[in-house]
DNA sequence: AGTTGTCTACGAACTGTTTCGTAAGTAAAC
DNA sequence: GTTTACTTACGAAACAGTTCGTAGACAACT
């Protein structure tokens, strides 16, 4: 099969060159207890799924092992139940997904999500404050 | 643009009986034409998309009949030329993709959608005075 | 009546994602 | 050494979403 081949995998140290992959809809789920627990074996992970998320072990198994050659994750197999971490960043996923849904549904204006965000759930005043915070500051930078 | 809504959810019996299923992507696009259209045939929608997200005119049809069935748009049979409207209300159909987003990644927290928006993409003056607006009529809600 | 262009309906291929069964390895306990 | 309990690897089925080819209907025109 293989005949265009040339792509060249990264020769040089394997590491997470690999990255710019998105989490699917399941991985997204298995990457936010990874970023929660820091790191951990497919069995810890497994077991911190909520109910409603969670599919049989040799199904979250998988799924790491394709997050893992996806670049999403890394893992530490230098003992029988390998260990994964997180590699994908949680700032920056998250950001990805709050691009495509800017893209995709409000014509990449992030006022109006941002309003539709906060008249569809309630935030706390402390919550509200971090807000106008943040406001505050993106004008004052604005013209700079 | 009317943003804190209390849902309303639709006394007329505007016959939606179908409506609780979600747009998938392709059908999103569709969906964002008619909304802007108000109501279109097949080729209108059809030519009315963007080169990128143009496929064959039979996809766009498919996709418009399987989004009648999913009762997310309705269609005028009386002519030759079917015509489309949207059934799926523009703002709830948003609602539904912050809610996804918001429990996907964000555990819920808009703030902290909104937070991730705002740091994402400028927006202009008016639009975070308008935001402001916005946090202040919830604040003021709030105690109420 | 025949030709042409446009329409809807339908089925199926194709892609990507998710799920799990089964096999094979390994370590500890008996 | 055999059993038990757990692990990874692999392959494939099941599922969802997308795309398009083809067929048949219909109207307008020649």
């Amino acid at each position: 099969m293989n005949v265009v081949q040339p792509v060249d995998r990264s020769t040089t140290l394997q590491i997470h060159m690999t990255q710019p992959t998105r989490p699917t809809n399941a991985q997204l789920t298995l990457l936010s207890v990874l970023w929660e627990l820091g790191s951990a074996t497919v069995r810890e992970v497994h077991e911190a799924l909520p109910e409603a998320n969670k599919r049989g072990y040799t199904t979250t198994l998988k799924q790491l092992q394709l997050m893992a050659e996806a670049g999403l994750v890394g893992r530490d197999e230098s003992s029988r139940s390998h260990v994964y971490r997180p590699i994908a960043n949680e700032e920056e996923t998250k950001g990805f997904l709050i691009d495509d849904l800017l893209d995709k549904a409000f014509g990449g204006s992030a006022a109006q999500l941002v309003m539709g965000a906060l008249s569809k759930r309630r935030s706390s005043p402390a919550e509200l404050d971090q807000i106008r915070d943040l406001l505050a500051r993106i004008e004052s930078e604005e013209g700079a």
